[in-house]
Order: structure tokens, then C-alpha cells, then sequence
RNA sequence: GGUGCCAUAGCUCAGUUGGUAGAGCAACGGACUGAAAAUCCGUGUGUCCUUGGUUCAAUUCCGAGUGGCACCA
């Protein structure tokens, strides 16, 4: 029989964690946290990892995996993910994966074209560049290695630019040639299980949420890591705000209700997102019943 | 009780020498292929407190009312 992965997604603070237990308990499995954030170690209040005694409850992975210091991205996450159901599955036909990182969860449903590695020297280099020179310069580079790309790519967002030209000069093949985007083939079924809530309770559990982290010491947490605040997993919603602080960019109240904007607007970015991909069955967080009433039938119908 | 000031977007406020209005923040929509809790793009959502008057025309000027603030009693 083919196996199953059951993919919880949803905005944050809907309420994913507690139902992918309940979930994971009832099939008898365990959960793969899709949350580009949770996987440090060095992060915990802020990235609202499951308290330990959920942790004992069922087996999580991914969940402190990595260290602030290394090198993470959408497709590590792709192969540890695969790596890991291949094993799970051997005993179980039944995953649960549960997270908001809306492009980590395409890359584990629909796998990202393969790139050579970047060169971190490179990419420094390209960021001096840019910082130097401005976005113009990267345009113009782009448009002599890769005019494909040039011609469909966000002309504004750095980011993107940076990207394609990290791959352009370390391959000396324009970056669009390895867009073939072919939807990968997974030997498991999906299922995706979309949690939401009206926008006015969403926002006040966020805001609630933010309240309760820094009242469990997310100011702490930042501290110990607020000398390596450069480091791109540590530009992140719940601690560049109180970096902001630390630096004496506004009071502590002001980085609060800044943390909460931010998680709002990363909510709605979510809901964007989620909004295009017709996959996904919505259910309100506390559906339980429903949800698991769904999946057994989806799962007869596939058998 | 008296005098003065204020009332415009969800909030703080600007403005219209009379021709139905605009900033910041909030909010909302969108994009997204190896940094994604990142990065980028877009949108004004309004009984201009109520009510009389003047006027071709009032959110704007005048009167009254209501509410708020300050000062004086």
C-alpha cells in the first residue's frame, strides 16, 4: 500500500501544533515540523517550538535540529524531509507533517529544480556589489547571463536578482536553464489539512501569543544570541525587533507591539500563499473530529 | 456656572483664501524555485460631530446643540 503524508499548514499561531498531536496520536505516527525557524537550536519562545512534554507526547523532528550558524535552506529541508519519511515509513504508513513555511512545504509536496551549492565568497561578494553599486548594476549582469530571466524576474527585489546571479556565475549557464520545474513524483500520498480562522481571532491570538512569549522570557533568548544578529536565520519576527531594542531603536513596549505587527503581516503573507494552491482542505483548529473523519476517508478512497 | 480651544479615515493629525479631502501608522490585496518568519510590489477604506442659516455651491463662513480638553469661578 502506498503511504500517506498528511500535511498540516496554516497561518501562524492557528493552532497547527496541538492538532498535528492529536493527529499524530490518533494514527499512531509521528510529525516532521515544516517551520524554517523551529529547526535551530538556538531558538525556542520565539519560534514557539512545542513545549517538551508535547515533544514526549510524539516524536518530532526537525525541531532543533540545526544551529544558527549553519547554512539552511528550502531544499536542505526538501532532502531531510525525504530522508527521514523513507525511514518513518518503513513502519508506518501514516506521516504527519505540520509547519507554515509555505516554501518548505512545496519543496517536500513538489520538489525544487536542482542548483549547484552556492559559494558563500560569491555571494558576499555580489552583496558588496549591489551595496555599492545599486540594484541597476545586478540588472545589468542579468540581463547579459540569463535575458530569460531577466525578462519574467522582480526587477525590484534584490534578493532574487543576488539569486540568480549566484547561479549564473557559478555554473556559467543561465539560471533559467535549471527552472525546468518539473513536478517531482513522491512515492507517499499527500493530503493537506489547511487550518484557519477568522482574521479579527487570528490576530487576537497572535497578539495574545506575543504577550505570552514575552512573558516567558523572549527578551532573555534574543540577549543570548544578540551578537550574532547578523546571521540571516536570526533575521527573523520575534527577535530583529528586539535587536532593534538592544541597539536602542525604541522601547521594549514598541519592539512588543512591532513583534506583533510582524507576525500579523507574516500571517497574511501565509494566507496569500496558501490562498493559491486548490489542494488544500480548510478546516477551523478545533475540528479535530472532522479532520481525522476526513483523512480515513480520503485514505479509503486512495487505497 | 463662565471663557477659550478642539471635533476630518481604525488611530494620530494635515488641509480646503467656499467647488465633497490627504499624510504617517494600522488595515487590505498580490508576487514568490536553494536566505522564505526572508525579499519585493500594489490599494484610501470617509455622513469631514448634529442641526439651522448665508451662498449657485458649506467639511470650510455664521448661529445653536452635543461631546472632549484647558483655564477661571
Amino acid at each position: 500500500m502506498k503511504k500517506t503524508l498528511i500535511v498540516l499548514l496554516g497561518p501562524t499561531g492557528v493552532g497547527k501544533s496541538d492538532l498535528s498531536i492529536r493527529l499524530a496520536q490518533y494514527f499512531d505516527t509521528e510529525i516532521i515540523s515544516s517551520d524554517s525557524r523551529q529547526v535551530y537550536r538556538e531558538l525556542s519562545i520565539g519560534t514557539a517550538v512545542p513545549p517538551l512534554t508535547d515533544q514526549r507526547k510524539v516524536k518530532h523532528h526537525l525541531i532543533h535540529s540545526h544551529s544558527i550558524h549553519e547554512y539552511y535552506s528550502a531544499s536542505h529541508f526538501e532532502d531531510d524531509v525525504l530522508k527521514i519519511l523513507q525511514l518513518l515509513f518503513r513502519e508506518k504508513d501514516i506521516a504527519v507533517m505540520a509547519g507554515g513555511s509555505m516554501l518548505y512545504i512545496d519543496a517536500v509536496c513538489n520538489g525544487m529544480d536542482s542548483l549547484p551549492d552556492t559559494d558563500q565568497k560569491l555571494r558576499t561578494e555580489l552583496i558588496r556589489d549591489f551595496d555599492e553599486k545599486g540594484i541597476e548594476h545586478l540588472r545589468l549582469q542579468l540581463k547579459r547571463l540569463d535575458p530569460d530571466y531577466y525578462a519574467v524576474v522582480d526587477l525590484k527585489n534584490p534578493k532574487r536578482l543576488l539569486h540568480a546571479l549566484e547561479v549564473c556565475l557559478t555554473t556559467g549557464k543561465p539560471y533559467s536553464s535549471f527552472l525546468t520545474r518539473p513536478k517531482k513524483e513522491r512515492p507517499f500520498h499527500i493530503i493537506k489539512i489547511g487550518l484557519n480562522l477568522e482574521r479579527e481571532n487570528l490576530y487576537e491570538r497572535i497578539n495574545r501569543r506575543v504577550d505570552r512569549m514575552m512573558e516567558e522570557g523572549l527578551e532573555e533568548e534574543a540577549r543570548q544570541v544578540y551578537s550574532l544578529k547578523h546571521l540571516n536565520s536570526l533575521n527573523t519576527v520575534g527577535y530583529k525587533e528586539l535587536f532593534a531594542f538592544f541597539d536602542g531603536t525604541g522601547s521594549k513596549e514598541e519592539a512588543t507591539e512591532l513583534i506583533k505587527r510582524n507576525s500579523r503581516h507574516y500571517a497574511r503573507r501565509q494566507l496569500t500563499w496558501f490562498r493559491r494552491d486548490k489542494e488544500i482542505n480548510w478546516f477551523r483548529p478545533e475540528q479535530a473530529e472532522e479532520v481525522i473523519q476526513f483523512i480515513k476517508n480520503q485514505i479509503l478512497c486512495l487505497k
